[in-house]
DNA sequence: TTACTGCCATAGACAAACTATGTCAGTAAG
DNA sequence: CTTACTGACATAGTTTGTCTATGGCAGTAA
């Protein structure tokens, strides 16, 4: 069972994803989350996580804010913005355009 | 009605499938086969092409020899070759997994 | 006090597709 | 017959995005 290979682009829209269905998370939870809702499968290491979450920053699908856990450490808590619901449905759109047309070529003879 | 944005990575694996389902093609043909089966969506640039098809023919999953198109142009005719076939198949299982894993992810809540 | 873990972060490596450009040989147009 | 177009192959350079490796810091446990 070795995880990992995280197609690229498809990252951003893993994590948008993510935070539209709980809200709001840090990057621990995220990276968590994908892991175990991919069935062990996606797993995202930090060093592809956290410039991640600077790109959806910068173009401001998230926002984030300094809080603390549950265990009591700091962490930033990320948010979707409203940019960021559109972004995702943009992106899932295209998701299922490129994933079907995919398909559509690997169908055998 | 754009086309365009091969997800990196997926692209050899278009072309093996594609070299699998004809027998054996030239460049453009491979191209062309990619765009129609897609439904005009997955248009494989030559920029792509080509150097896509220089790494497989290194790794040997595909053969090459020059002849003669119908039209009386000289080019490079591509086909499979066993190792190739092995290759197609490990592709098409990890991309069934990784795309598996990821609409998995992306269910709503 | 040491070590471990949660959590954030960055720098550099690397792969792969894109843009832009170039060549060459047939064929068609004028 | 010369010009332009198209089929077909090819490469250099840019860009994008993920990975590896590394590091730091603050709680908590040994």
């Amino acid at each position: 069972m070795k995880p990992n290979d995280i197609p690229p682009g498809s990252l951003s829209l893993l994590i948008l994803n993510t935070l539209s269905r709980h809200g709001e998370m840090h990057g621990y939870e995220i990276a968590d989350s994908i892991l175990h809702t991919s069935g062990d499968v996606l797993q995202v290491e930090e060093g592809s996580l956290y410039p991640a979450l600077q790109r959806l920053l910068v173009q401001g699908w998230v926002s984030a804010e300094w809080g603390t856990t549950a265990g009591n450490r700091r962490a930033r808590y990320y948010r979707l913005t409203a940019a960021g619901r559109k972004q995702l449905a943009a992106e899932l759109s295209h998701f299922h355009r490129i994933y079907g047309a995919i398909t559509a070529v690997l169908q055998p003879a």
